[in-house]
This record gives structure tokens, C-alpha cells and sequence, in this order.
DNA sequence: TATGAATGAGTCTTCATTCAT
DNA sequence: AATGAATGAAGACTCATTCAT
């Protein structure tokens, strides 16, 4: 009867995701065991939202993986991370927000090691010549998270259809990046 | 010694956006007032939320008012907009993400007070033909939010500098939204 | 309606001394306030505690001043000093008990600073060639805490009369188990 | 590999006597068996800690077999038995305080039974003339026991020297402070 | 009106104990 | 016989809110 740590921190995910006020008590019972074994798997909240976001970072580096992003053209990849990453994006909309909200402390690596890899996609864009250069690699990637977080919370709340999420974000995202000609 | 209302409104404003889990407690004593007196003034945690939720809303809205959302080239229009909004994005920011985590019930009406105002210009730039129109000016609107808020948390890391906040979301977004010649 | 402070000390010293692990939720209820009353006016159990140290130290210190301890017989003053504080013994030994089980940490100052007091007079008792000197200040003084816990206990438990409690003490402690042929 | 229950018990008193509120899991580990194991050979905290007591009487017993108490001088059995039982007052000082704190209920019997020897001798030397005769042989003995705890602490707290322990409360307990004019 | 004081309700956490392998 | 896993029970602590001055 054994607990699947895994199973759980998706039940933890998808709860959270919906109401991220639920107490350990809600998120226990969400995974079908008790409190204490929750804490016994994740001491603390703390260690079960550590976790959580290592469960995000790991999913979004496997959209990684499979997207190749640093092959071919940019702006192909960039779409393909999209699509690869869009059945995570709740669940990273609701990391990045969280984030925002409670820490300011001291930044998981892992996220770190996130960003260096989009830096590195927009760069080589950049340096391709298919990005426009004006705006910072940096900003961009704050950019892309901050609109794969709208469109998440759009979808959510009905204002946005699910299937043209990724599109939605790619051609604004792209249209604003794609270097113009009379520009 | 009368209680400025206004005056604790902008405690707590400042307060939670740097802490967005701030106690009663903690927001009375950054006004300087009791708990008790601060209850008096905003009966519930809720009452004050959506004080200042509505404080925010009438920010923004001022800054529409002087904006003048409805004159002239919908771009300038967008770019007048972000400048006049600039002091209070850090503030939106925290009150879009406050919501996205802690609602989902109901929308305060002044909020979708605002939707329609932005609505309004951007379905106004895609009728006169300057934005796009395979993009939804629904989602537009989403997507403004979007970069505001990332522009704002950007800024608050120090990833992006304050001076260039309003300037990367304009060229962001309205590259994106700007009907390119070739397209 | 305010809490006595020092009242809600005393009860929790009495309940404390009959039972040891009583719970927050037990001392409130002896004081005769709610739990989160207890909380507010003793941050967290450890501070509850040291402030009953406090109250042991500042009540034994008490007993030291009337018993004048540097006046003197060095032999009467400790009689003095056994019958002054005997009100308190029953504290003093659970204080003291309670000392040895728990802490091993820093020691509180208060206690450093009554031993220091009890040092004093046994060494004062010394020089004046009244107590031994083949046995140290430090282990007369430990040994004078071991009796009073002792008679302490043994009076709780019935196995000494309340009345023979520092006649018992100051006769075992001064003069020793020895049939004296002097005496 | 069976689990030698004699081994156990010695990690827990070793373990015990240094933290008194350690766990069971702390314990089993100490022990190098698992929780479980350990539930198996003590059915609950309490059935370790009166195993324990068990031990300690045990030992004590062992002690005052050894130092033939009804034998000789009486003060030189007292002396034989501090000198036998001092690898184990240690121990004993934590059974005694533990006792202090805890129980109060019921006694075990087994501290009944050495109570009895203890106070046999102390009669007998009040008999035979060598003990004094104003403090009751149940005083002798609890004073006894206090300043075995006594010292035990203060060796463990370096306020007495390991070596000087036994000498220490033999001759406090047997000659009382006062310096005597025959000595 | 403003506030120090008090508290009910709820959350996190730990622990001793049991169960299934 | 031994143990990894699971859990009910209990305690500490916090917080929003109310009350009496």
C-alpha cells in the first residue's frame, strides 16, 4: 500500500493549482492518505512546495528536451517549446504566480537553470538575426513566462479556448520579436 | 485623530504588494493604527482587499482618464496608457496575482469596468485597421495584463530597469499587435 | 478584564509542579483564560517557562535578602535562609528538577547569580572557620539544591511532615548523619 | 539477528539520561533497530520506561549485594555502597528525577524493595548507635538519593570532579557540614 | 473614536502506535 | 523476527475578529 510520492505531488499540483490557500489537511485528502503520511513524505509545507516546483522544473526541462531548442529555426523552437510545454502551463502559471506572491528569499537553481536556457534560445535568435535585438534576451524571457501565465489564467477562467492557447501566445510573442522589415 | 482611510490604504497597498501574506496585524502596524482601529475601518481581511482592489481600480482608471483611450492612433493611444499607468503597475501586478491565486469566485465589477475600456481600444485599433485581428482583442487585453504584471515583478528583481519597463511592453506588445507590412 | 500576568505565573507554577507535561491548553484553563491568552501574554511554551524561572529566581532571591545571608553566623544565616524560602521549596525543586531533565543548553544568568549568592556563604562559613573546607563551595551548594528537592518531594509524597521539612534539612545538611560525640 | 533486549535497554538509558524527551524513534535509532522492532520487545513508552526502572533496580540491587549492607560498621557499608553503585548513579539520578516529574501515581515495586534495604541499614545504624537519632530513616534515605542525584548532575555538568563524587556525598551526608572539633 | 485585551477557529506538526510485507 | 509505511490523537501556535474601556 505503498504511497507513490509522484501521485502524490500530482494531486498536490492539481489541488493547489485550483486554490492555493489549501491547507496541508485539504491537500491530504486530496491525495487519499492521511496528514501525517503527507508530512512523512514532505516534511513541512515548505518541503512539499519545494517539491512541487522540482516536479514543474523537471516537466518544463522535458518540454525542453523534446522541443530541441537549439536546433534549427528560432522561432520554430520557440513553437515548439509551446506546444511540447502547453499541458504544464497551468501548473506553471500557478508556480511563477506563486513565487511572485511568497518567496523573495533565495530563488530555486532550478529555475535558474531554466532561464538560461530560454536566454540561450532568444540570444541565438537574436544573433541569427530573426529576433529584433532592442530588447533584452532577459526581458523577453520574463515576457514569455508572464504571458504563458495570462494565457493559463485565461483558459481558466474561460476566456481564452484551450486550443488556441499556445497559438495566442506564439504569434504575440512572435510578431513582437520577429525582426520587421521597415523596422 | 481621525484615521486617514486613504492614507492606510496605501500602508497596506505598500505592504502587501512587498508581502502579499502580510497579517491584519502586520498591515495595521504599518499604518500606524491598532488592529482593532483597522477593523473598525474595513469590517474583515475581505472588506479590505476589496478596498484596495478598488483602489487600484481607480488608479488605473484615472490613468485611462488621462490617457484618453479613445483619441487619436490606438498605438499612441496604448503607448499614453502605459506611461500615465506606470506608478501604479508594481500595485496592479500584486492585485492580478492576488486574484488569479485567491478568487475565481466572482470578478469585481470594476474590474470588468476596466476590461471594457481596454476591450474598447484595442477592437477600436483592429476596426481602424492598425492591430491585428486573428488575435482576439480579449485576449489582447489578457496579454496586456500579462506583460504589465512580468514587466512589474521584473522590475521589483532587478531584471529589468525601471526606466525601460514602459518602453519593453510597448515594443513587446505592440510589435506583436502592429499590422506588419509583409504580413 | 485584564489578565493578572503574575497570577496567570503562579497558577502555571502550581499546575506545573503537580504535573509536570501539562499542556498550554491545561495551564490556560487552570488560569482561567483561553488558550491564545496564554499565547499573548508568553510567546511559545519556553517562554512560559523561563518566565517561571524568573519568578523561582526572583523569589528565592527574596528569601536570600530576608535571611541577610552575609550577616552573621554563617550557620544561622543558612537556617535562615532554609526557613525563609521553605514557602517556595516545592517550586524551587521542580524548577530545579525540571533544570536537569531539559535544559544542558545555555543556563539562565538568574541561576548563576544565586549560586553565586550560596557560594558566598559557604565560602564566607570557611574563612571563618565554622563549615569544613575539605569539601568545595560548589558541591556544598549543589548538594544544598539535591535537599531541598529531596525534602521537597519527600513532603509532597507524604514521606515527611511539612513541619520537619528545613529542620531536616539544615540538621542533615549542617551537622551530617553521624552521631557527634560532642552533641 | 535477533535484537538483544539487554542492549537496547542500555542505549535507551544512555540515550535517556542525556535528553530526556527523546523520541522512540530517536531511541530505536540509538538502539539501531527500527520503531517497529522496538514496539515489538517494549509495548509502548511506558513498558520501556518501567523496563528501564527494572534495570536501574537492577543494578542497585546488584550494588548492595555487593556492599554486604547488613554487614560491618554500618557507616562503612554506606561507604561500600556509594563506592559500588557509582557506575550506575548516573543512571539513577535520571530514574529518580524522572520519577520526580512523571509518576506520583502508583510506585514501583522494585523502589519499594530497595527502599526497605536502605532504610534496614540506616535503622541499624541508629541502633547500634552510630547514626543519630533525630532524623528518621526515611529522611536518611531520601536525602540519600538526592544527593546521589545532586552529584551525579554536577559531575555531569563539570561542576564536580568524576573522582571526587563518591567521597564527596559520603562524607557530606555522613559528617554534615560543621566543622567538628575532633576532626 | 480608538484601542488594549481576549478569544474561537483553524493550521501545522509531532509522536506513539499499528499494519502489511 | 524485523521493518517500511501509515495513521489517529494530541499539542503548539497563529490569526482574524470581537469586546469593554
Amino acid at each position: 500500500m505503498a504511497v507513490d510520492r509522484e501521485q502524490v505531488l500530482k494531486e498536490a499540483a492539481a489541488l493547489l493549482t485550483r486554490k492555493a490557500t489549501a491547507s496541508m489537511d485539504e491537500i491530504a485528502r486530496a491525495a487519499g492518505i492521511s496528514r501525517a503520511t503527507l508530512h512523512r513524505h514532505f516534511a513541512g509545507r515548505d518541503a512539499l512546495v519545494r517539491a512541487l516546483e522540482e516536479l514543474g522544473i523537471r516537466q518544463f526541462e522535458r518540454a525542453m528536451d523534446a522541443a530541441r531548442l537549439d536546433e534549427g529555426d528560432p522561432e520554430e523552437a520557440l513553437r515548439r517549446l509551446l506546444a511540447e510545454a502547453e499541458p504544464v502551463f497551468k501548473f506553471l502559471a500557478f508556480l511563477y504566480t506563486e513565487n511572485q506572491l511568497f518567496e523573495g528569499e533565495q530563488v530555486n537553481e532550478g529555475w535558474a537553470r531554466l532561464d538560461r536556457r530560454i536566454h540561450a534560445l532568444f540570444r541565438r535568435g537574436q544573433e541569427e538575426g530573426v529576433f529584433r535585438i532592442d530588447l533584452s534576451h532577459v526581458w523577453l524571457t520574463e515576457a514569455l513566462y508572464g504571458l504563458i501565465g495570462a494565457g493559463a489564467w485565461a483558459v481558466l477562467e474561460g476566456r481564452l479556448a484551450r486550443r488556441e492557447l499556445t497559438h495566442s501566445i506564439a504569434e504575440l510573442l512572435l510578431g513582437g520579436i520577429r525582426r520587421s522589415m521597415e523596422k
